[in-house]
DNA sequence: CTGTTGACTAGGC
DNA sequence: TGCCTAGCCAACA
């Protein structure tokens, strides 16, 4: 625990391989629930750090929000990569594929 | 200090 | 089903 931007990508690096997570689940672990935007804030402040997954968060629907910032399609084959598939910028079977750390962290 | 902006979310039409 | 609005919090000019 040293600020909140660690926090977030603390969470985010600790979403396992082939998962993704929302800004809403991250930010509510963090505590604060109404910051999914703060969350995003955040992953656009972690662009030098590559061993931040970002591209395994998306907004609420599944939707590639941040697909713009890696550039391209690299954010879609990224998750692809993983088994993920992802279909005109959303995450197909988004929910099998969800990974919620205020649950799978309990 | 005030206003704008943003990788969001929920609710309304 | 899809677009718009309001609410939310933090950084920045």
């Amino acid at each position: 625990m040293k600020n909140a931007f660690e926090d977030i990508y603390e969470v985010v690096r600790l979403i396992p391989y082939g998962k993704v997570s929302t800004y809403g689940e991250i930010a509510a672990y963090l505590g604060n629930k109404r910051a999914a935007r703060m969350v995003g804030w955040a992953m656009c402040a972690s662009h030098g750090d590559s061993s931040i997954p970002a591209h395994r968060v998306v907004n609420r629907n599944g939707l590639l929000s941040g697909k713009a910032f890696f550039g391209g399609n690299l954010m879609q084959e990224l998750l692809e990569q993983e088994g993920i598939v992802v279909e005109n910028n959303k995450i197909q079977n988004f929910k099998a594929h969800l990974w919620i750390p205020s649950k799978e962290l309990l």
